[in-house]
Order: structure tokens, then sequence, then C-alpha cells
DNA sequence: TATATTTAAGACAAAAGACTCTTAAATATG
DNA sequence: CATATTTAAGAGTCTTTTGTCTTAAATATA
């Protein structure tokens, strides 16, 4: 996928619908697969990652599944994105050169430096309890039809 | 990679390179490859894109090589991207699902289209021309030191 | 015409990303 | 304690992207 990877689409899904789900203590993975379409193992994994990260919470057993690990205030786009796909989007040169900066700059790094900029703020200002209040206000959605 | 693919990047740093040399008639691409450290038989390919999309032109045999196929202040970072990567970094629903619009929109739909139309603007606004004018004017560089 | 040079094209290989499957560990509940 | 439920973890597979290698076609020049 361009800009963030399927990985980072799934769970940044995953959580929008973590965060809607408030009446539960825990979200079982299961539930959140079948809703979202999401392959139940591989989206285990990304929320593990996720847990690691402290983004998340993770009970086992019966009852078990997943919860934020905040308020959902407190959690950003940027955060998910930076933990599963890491800061590059937001540091990296567009043509990858190495050492990108004002000092030594590519021929677009002026340009690109303030779209990347402009990207990151935009996560960085985005948060689950917003956008979850959002998909109720307005019904939108979080998968396919 | 992120944002743009690897070959789209080579991609661009290729036609810049070449919208530099003006005073050869064609650039081998075996001097391209050489010049910005990028594999020879995998830049041809990638030029060959170009060539059938007519933003370059190609000539075999010796003195042959590349060229811009139109005034390079009419060739845009988003002609390369567009023919390499494809269309979808500016048309595409951050969350990947189908039909996300104005209409029917994913909840982050508002802030990205945001920032996608920017994206899609400079890439729109940056021609070989200006840019090779900045590489000569202040010592840029399209490849690593 | 013979030779050297250069792009075109296609098959193939390696690496990375996306996804599947199996087993282990933790926990609730009867 | 036994069983069912649920996440954790690791091995393995499939697909896409990236990169390599070989052969063919075109062209200039001696």
């Amino acid at each position: 996928m361009i800009l963030i990877s399927k990985t980072c689409n799934y769970g940044i899904r995953a959580s929008l619908y973590v965060a809607s789900k408030t009446d539960l203590q825990f979200v079982p993975i299961r539930q959140i697969s079948e809703e979202l379409n999401i392959s139940f193992h591989f989206l285990t994994k990304i929320l593990q990652v996720l847990t690691q990260k402290n983004i998340m919470n993770s009970y086992r057993g019966p009852n078990g599944g997943i919860s934020l690990a905040k308020p959902a205030d407190e959690i950003f786009i940027f955060d998910i994105i930076a933990a599963i796909d890491g800061l590059k989007l937001f540091s990296e040169c567009i043509l990858g050169l190495p050492e990108c900066n004002n000092a030594k700059p590519c021929p677009l790094h002026e340009k690109w430096a303030v779209v990347r900029e402009e990207l990151k703020n935009t996560f960085l200002n985005s948060n689950l309890s917003d956008l979850t209040k959002r998909i109720k206000d307005f019904g939108l959605r979080i998968s396919e039809p």
C-alpha cells in the first residue's frame, strides 16, 4: 500500500473499532477480525505490536480481548502509524537520500518538507475519541459494505 | 518504500539527471546508473516505462541513450509518479475503503483529502526545469555522496 | 559488411510484505 | 481440577517488489 502499509491500515481500523466499543471491557480479536474482514491471526500479530507499545491492553481467556491502554483522546493516529510503520514517513527524504535536510537538501526537500510536516500534524491532531465520535454522529464506516 | 516506490524514486532521480545533461543529445543509461548508483538493467526497465508514456525518448546504438520527450518545464514530478506508481496516492482512501468520498466518507476522509490534494499540487507544481535549475544554482544533489 | 555500442525484452532470483497454520500459555467457569 | 476460551509466539507460505542475467534488435562507424 502507498503512504501507509496494509498492516498499519488494519491497525488503525481495529483501533477505531475497539475505541467504539465502549460497552465491552475487552473486545475479542475474533470479533474485530470478523467485523472488519481482516485475517484473525494476522490481526492478532498487529495488535500484539500495539500492546507491546502500550497503546492497547490485552487479556487472555474467556471474556478476554483487547482494550485501549489510555483514554481514547490520548491515542493519536500518529501513534499507531509510528508503532507499526515507524517514523520514516515523517522524516525521510522523498528521493531516499541519506541526511537530506536544510543544510544539505535534495532538490525536492523544501517543498516535500512542508507537506511532510502537514501530514504529520494531520495525524498528530487525529485522536481516537474525536474519530469515533464522528463515526457515531455521522454513521461513518471503517470497513467495506 | 513509503509514499513513493523505490522504482519511482529511481525514475525521478534519473529524470532529473537527464534533464541536467543539456549538452548531450542522448544520455546513456549506463552513465545514469553509474552516477546515481542504480542497477543498470533495473533502471533500463524503469526508463522504458517513461519512454512508453512519452515522457522520455530513447535511441539505440552508439551515442544512443535517453532524452526528454518534451521541454523540461513541461515534465512534472507528478507525471513521473503517475507513470510509474499510478494515481492511487492521489485518489485512494487512507483506510483503503472502496468508494470513500464526500458522500460516503471514512472518518479520516475529510482531513486526508486536504493533505492529499496538497501533495498532488506539490508534485504538479514541480517541473524538471525548475528543479535542475535549483540543482545547478545551489549545488544540490540527487545521489548519495 | 563486420563490429562495437546501446536500448528492448523476457526469464529468473532474492527480499520484503502479507497472510496462514499450529502449538503454547493464560484465564474463567463449571 | 477439567474444559473451553482467548491471546502469544513461531514456523511456514504466498504475493509483490526489487534486482539480475541473458539474448535480441537497432544503430553508428570503420
